[in-house]
Formats: structure tokens, C-alpha cells, sequence
DNA sequence: TTCGATTTGTTCGTATGTATT
DNA sequence: TAATACATACGAACAAATCGA
């Protein structure tokens, strides 16, 4: 194993990163506030203009910071339509264009104990007090998708039904205005399954229906697991979207 | 719609990265082959150094060149395991670690006319001809994937069923040694279908159990389709792995 | 092994352009 | 209009990796 050490490695432009990611990490800044401008941070970290440069790039192209030209650097938000699709993978089979966000339903909230495979991808014990949440997503006015999130309680102290019901932007911007907990990547592992009976019944479908089971796993700063998804999607009319893509090459 | 024109438009940096594609899409430099030097570059071009850097920047981050201190700058190949899981997504459910690449085994070689699909898949006209190749891919020594690969004819003359099956690298290496065609993205659409009686034999597979369908499309430069691929997967001990990740942010 | 030439990587500084308020 | 903030472009110097003499 290398050094542990947070900072002192390295080049001096990924030493400034470590640090403003720190900072985010520990809500110096809220989302969708301005950090200090270029000049500011340079003078505060006491390097060049360049540098301090090159340490926002890689925040920036993660989509943890957003540039605006003339206005400042901010810290990215859950509740602009570009981040959104970030996190929604799903659209309509035949649907080449504008992409169509989900309308929630709530069908439940409980609180319980982690399973094992709950605490592995949370990377906390098993039996660990959790918060489930499951809930029917629609597109077109149609249930689609049905959704079962799991959290660690210790992360969200204070989320009850209501707040949770009563929330009024994505599930992500909850976690982000509400619990200071911000959502910047995922990685999800995908199957096929048979539709379950209470899958089937929910979103209206034949049991037996093959279903694509997404197994989500909703990372903070630091790598640190704070959410585990499992979303059951119908894919007889919708599919999910892998590589759409980022920043496309210029020709 | 704004200007068609190639270059005269937009910051220097991306007029130069521009030239830079264009002379890769022409075969200026052989996969695998050095560019020229960044002072070369810089000179030839007329710009700064850093101005240089910052055209091949997004170029390297798009794993379209592949930048080595002390070596130089090279053409990215289909032949190095760094490549390879850029375009191989499907790895076994209980595996945390070292991922395993596929091994092909043939099944078909043939000529036809496009369907309507492929044809809009690959922005030709329905009828053109094209080539199909159906592939059974193993992991650990057991099938798992029935591949099945169009192209369209005319990218590929010369590839006859000889060529396919002595190829010595993989088959994204055999489009660009042989036929100079470089992929350098793919996106892929996601459903959940039954096996077909055809595929459930194939793979040795009950019928009826549901698989997971990849539908991809496969890019070179200027974002022109080169291939369409329809991989069905059995994911009763395997995955898709989606969003796995690029360039993780310091902490 | 050592040394020097070459190539990319890092850091600094400055000037100017462009968007926002 | 003026001030502020990010974007682009140039140039210089040195560090670090590579490779061959």
C-alpha cells in the first residue's frame, strides 16, 4: 500500500483538489452557491491562476462544480434538468429526441434493519437501522418502473414519511437540501429478471414478464456509499440508455 | 442550424483539435504510431504550447490519443486491456475484482441486404449490404453471449469469413489494423427479453428465462456509425456494468 | 552505468477576450 | 459604463520519464 495521507502527495494542482473537495465534502459551500472566485482561491491556497485552474477542471468535468462565465463557479445542484439525467437512464423505445423525467408515486416508507446485501453495498454492518422506500415511478402517465431505495438511518436523521413525501424537488435534491448530503456518481449493475407477483401487480403487468433489474449504488464525496437502489423497469416499451455520452469530441 | 463549416469557427484550442481529428479520421498516423511532438505540433499549427495541450487534452481524456511522459503522444489501439473494458461491460455478479475478457467462438459469417433497423442504426439506406457474424462468447469456459454484428459492406472491403476467423486481436482490432477504422464510442440500449428458441439453444439455456439485450451502436470519428451489435446476456451468474467509472475525483 | 537529448507534466506569470451584473 | 469572473492564448522555466549513445 502507498501513503494514506490526504494531502501531501502528489502534484500541487491535485493537492488544491483534495483540499476543495474537503471543503465541499464538509459543506463549506451549500449546493448552489458560489465558491470564491479563481483569484480568491488562488491567493488562498498561494498558487498561481493556472493552477488553481487545473485543480477546478476535473471537479468541473465531474459535474460536481459548474463554471459560468462572468458569474462564478458553483456547486453543482440536483435540481437543474442537466444534472438530472445524469442519474436517469430510461426512455421510450422508439423516442429518438426530448427525454421525459419520471413522476413519483409513493407506495411506502419503513424503517428497518440492513440485510447483508444491503450492509455490503453501504458498506455498513449487517442489521444496521435503515430506511426503506419504495416507490412506482411513471412515464406517459403509465407505471414503468418500480423503485426500492435503502439508506442508512445515521445519514438521515430527521427524514420521516412526511418529509419525504412532502419533498419538493428530485430524491436527490432532498438528500442534498435537507441532509446536506450530496449525490455526485453512481454505478449500477444490470439484469434480467422475471417480473415478481408484487412487481407484476404494482406496475400492472403479467407475472412472468421479463423486467431489466437495475442495482444501484449512490456514491458522496470520497467514494462513500450513501444510497442502495433496486429498480425494476418494464422494458416493453422503455429501455435504459448506457454511454449516451458526455463532453462529444469536436470534428 | 449554425455554420456547417469544419474549422474557421470557435476558440483556437478546439480549431486545432479539430484539424487534429480530421488528420486521425484521414490515417495520417497508424493506430499504435506516435503523432508528432507537442513543439512540432505547436509549430506546424502556429499556436503556443499550452494552446497545443489544451486541443489534445480532450482528445486524450476521450481515450482517442494516449499521452506517455518521456515517449510521447500515441494513437490509441483495440490491444491493450486499458482499451478493452472501455467497450466490455459484463462481468460475473459475484465478482468484486479483476474482471475476464471473452473468449469468441464462431458461428456465422454471411452477406445480406440491411434491414430497416440496421439500416437506421447504421444511417444507410434499408437493402444496402451488409455483413452478419454471430459469435457465442464464453466466460469462464461456459457461453454467456450470442453475439450478433452488423456492418455495412462497403466500410469492409475485403473481409471475408478467412479474415474474421484468423483475426489476431480482437475484432474492434481487426476493423482498425486492417480496415483503418478506428471505434472510438459506443452507446448502448437496454432490455429485458425472453430467450428466443434459437439463442436458449445456442447458450444451453431453458426458454423462456429471461435475458438481458444490448443494442449497440459503435462509433469512429465525427460521431459516423460503424456498427450495429445485438448481444443478448444471460445474466443468471453475470451482469452489465454500467457507469463503472472513468476518471475518479482525488479525495 | 552514466549522460544527454527528447518528450510530456507541472507551475508560474501576463495579457486579452467575453459574459454577467 | 464599470467592475467582476471565467475563458483563451502566449511564453518561460523546470521536473520527471524515457531512450539511446
Amino acid at each position: 500500500m502507498p501513503t494514506a495521507s490526504p494531502t501531501p502527495t502528489g502534484p500541487l494542482y491535485r493537492r488544491v483538489q483534495a483540499a476543495l473537495t474537503r471543503k465541499l465534502a464538509a459543506g463549506a459551500w451549500r449546493p448552489g452557491e458560489a465558491i470564491p472566485s479563481e483569484t480568491v482561491l488562488a491567493r488562498e491556497f498561494n498558487v498561481s491562476i493556472g493552477t488553481l485552474r487545473k485543480a477546478v477542471d476535473e471537479l468541473a468535468a465531474g459535474n460536481i462544480l459548474v463554471r459560468q462565465q462572468g458569474r462564478g463557479t458553483f456547486v453543482a445542484t440536483h435540481s437543474e434538468d442537466r444534472t438530472l439525467f445524469h442519474f436517469f437512464h430510461i426512455a421510450q423505445k422508439s423516442g429518438s429526441g426530448a427525454r421525459e423525467l419520471p413522476v413519483h408515486e409513493f407506495l411506502s416508507f419503513r424503517e428497518a434493519k440492513a440485510t447483508a446485501a444491503e450492509a455490503a453495498a453501504l458498506g455498513i454492518g449487517a442489521g444496521t437501522p435503515v430506511l426503506r422506500m419504495e416507490n412506482a415511478l411513471k412515464l406517459g402517465g403509465k407505471p414503468v418502473i418500480f423503485d426500492g431505495i435503502v439508506v442508512p438511518s445515521a445519514l438521515f436523521k430527521g427524514l420521516t414519511e412526511t418529509v419525504y413525501r412532502n419533498r419538493e424537488s428530485t430524491i436527490y435534491g432532498l438528500y442534498q437540501a435537507r441532509f446536506g448530503i450530496n449525490v455526485i456518481r453512481i454505478s449500477e449493475r444490470l439484469s434480467a429478471e422475471n417480473a415478481s407477483p408484487a412487481v407484476a401487480k404494482l406496475l400492472e403487468i403479467p407475472v412472468l414478464t421479463p423486467m431489466l433489474v437495475a442495482k444501484r449504488i449512490a456514491y458522496t464525496y470520497n467514494d462513500t456509499p450513501v444510497e442502495y437502489r433496486v429498480s425494476w423497469l418494464d422494458t416493453r416499451e422503455h429501455e435504459y440508455l448506457s454511454d449516451l455520452w458526455k463532453g462529444d469530441i469536436a470534428g
